[in-house]
DNA sequence: CTGTTAGCGCCTTCAA
DNA sequence: TTGAAGGCGCTAACAG
């Protein structure tokens, strides 16, 4: 593996001349550089990126943070969406990522400034941490540059990207006031995660903007887990047969509660509608077609890696944090209350 | 950010005797060890990987290398499920892993050696490479240990791990044949994909066992594609009526497969029988619940990071290679020929 | 415009 | 059992 040393040997001039020709450096003399790059590209020379970054104490690597990478999320394919997000933003810089997760860097007794530490992380991109996530403290103390996703907190070196799912939220419930439905109920996610709170208060919101009173026993929890929704919606359909409609803080619990409505052969939607939330590539394959709010991963992983960088390059933007656009997006697993 | 020189001067050590303290040299008098390593956990000492692989030339990070990060995958959840086999293995070890797309990196014009080399490395996981691809060669050619997934390649720093799936395939075939299918059309994917080369084979090995012909035209492409399948399937069936079941190389195209037949009216399963590959989540919620052959990718990529970490540390193994299980999932898009 | 000197944080001879 | 010295590959003052 050749070196800016051998490259020195090779053209004559010192290791600082060739390091400063190979970083376009405006003091070297363009015969001198042209010299230099010549020799770099015959020997084929590659920067030792680990070198660099420890002589300049800082990476130009961005790490994805999140709290788990577990199989089940492959049913949505929201993860993979935000690494593409990430990913195609930082193509075409000399960024790169590393994947971490919260679960294995505690496994490792690890604390969150450690883990940036160890590798020199130039920034971190962070989504789906759980609200009482001792990281989330620490991140937040830390000047290490972050970009949140869905975690609407922000300082000196603290922003986020998130969506408008509140007012999507509301569309979706006014919605389906207006097709009829008075009771409607909500699957609500896991109550660590931000996005349940937020949802949460979308649907209620909602409501009190209709006048529609909050049966507090109307809330379901399915845990953001197809199976569990499942199971938690069995008995509610059929102790609340005056629900005809369910909105659900993510479609994996939605297809749950299509699935328990076709086991009590309670028919989606003439005689229940459903909402889910996402837009995951089931949603449209589902029996029926899932109505849907649609929030682009990769959209906020792109903006989110757009603000990281910025902030890591010092670049001012004025805003700490970026709205994105969500919509409800109408299928058919909603409709008329007692359309039949 | 402490450093091991901190800890040296805090309990009055050498550096060279604070690193050896720290890396469980047994030379090291056991007081001296504990006066240390509480030094070091009392002001939250980190190592600095970089330094620490700068110096002993090697990292303990292990990349996983992809064609390329696409936002359709995640149609499958194929590439995330083999991110979380890596993770989970490497999880209790201390390599970390870095995703690395070929497309960005030649991109930016690097080799495949220097894309080992500015990073130092351990190995390589290596997935869904083209046979065409420059960097296969490279590859098979350097001394970096790899593991290739589904790429059938073997020597010296260069082992694989696959599944048994042209046994599958032709069971799955052999499968439509005891139903009565005696037209058999394949939907291969992208020319260029190992994957398709082995699939392809194990469908023409199949029809001669079972001594049908085989007809060239009978094989159709669809570039591992949903629409493109669909718009390759509707004119193949409307032009072979006397077709009556499809094999697909991916259960995408499966569903392709499955959508052309109901633009044309052609029910599945009774008039047509689909069979997939890759049983994807999508085909449990399919209409109808695709038949299809379980690979599972977690598993390959568990199984290849033993295999790679094995070879990094120079551990004996005997086999260049792991071959999984692959099975024929029997779900409701194939019946009887003629079954209505 | 170029070279000298001095590290970044760590590990590894070698000598004591 | 410990320490001093040297160097991994690179960049950053500071002179000249």
């Amino acid at each position: 593996m050749p070196t800016i040393k051998d490259i020195a040997t090779m053209t004559g001039f010192s290791v600082t001349t060739v390091s400063r020709a190979l970083n376009d450096y405006n003091d070297v003399n363009a015969q001198t550089k042209k010299k230099i790059e010549d020799a770099a590209e015959k020997i084929g020379y590659v920067p030792n990126i680990l070198a660099q970054n420890l002589v300049m104490k800082k990476s130009k690597t961005i790490g994805i943070l999140v709290n788990e990478l577990k199989r089940e999320s492959s049913k949505d394919g929201l993860m993979l969406e935000m690494l593409c997000g990430v990913s195609d933003v930082l193509a075409d810089s000399d960024y790169e990522f590393v994947l971490l997760s919260t679960s294995t860097a505690k496994q490792k007794n690890k604390t969150f400034k450690q883990l940036c530490e160890e590798r020199q992380l130039a920034g971190l991109i962070i989504q789906g941490l759980k609200n009482d996530d001792p990281y989330l403290e620490e991140i937040v103390d830390s000047n290490v540059p972050c970009v949140l996703i869905d975690i609407l907190i922000t300082n000196e070196t603290t922003k986020y990207v998130t969506s408008n799912q509140i007012e999507s939220i509301k569309d979706a419930i006014k919605y389906l006031h207006r097709l009829g439905h008075c009771a409607i109920a909500y699957m609500n996610g896991s109550d660590g995660a931000h996005v349940s709170t937020i949802r949460k208060q979308g649907y209620l919101e909602a409501l009190k903007e209709i006048g529609l009173p909050a049966h507090e026993n109307y809330i379901m929890n399915g845990q953001f887990d197809e199976d569990i929704a499942k199971k938690v919606a069995m008995p509610f359909l059929l102790n609340h047969p005056e629900v005809t409609a369910v909105f659900c803080a993510s479609d994996v619990m939605a297809i749950g509660v299509l699935s328990a409505a076709k086991d009590l052969s309670i028919k989606v939607p003439e005689k229940l509608s459903v909402i889910g939330f996402d837009n995951i590539v089931l949603s449209r394959y589902s029996t029926p077609p899932l109505t849907t709010i649609s929030q682009s991963p990769y959209n906020m992983a792109a903006a989110g890696t757009e603000l990281l960088t910025a902030m890591i390059e010092k670049k001012q933007e004025k805003t700490p944090f970026k709205i994105l656009n969500s919509e409800l997006i109408i299928r058919e697993s909603t409709t008329f209350q007692g359309s039949v």
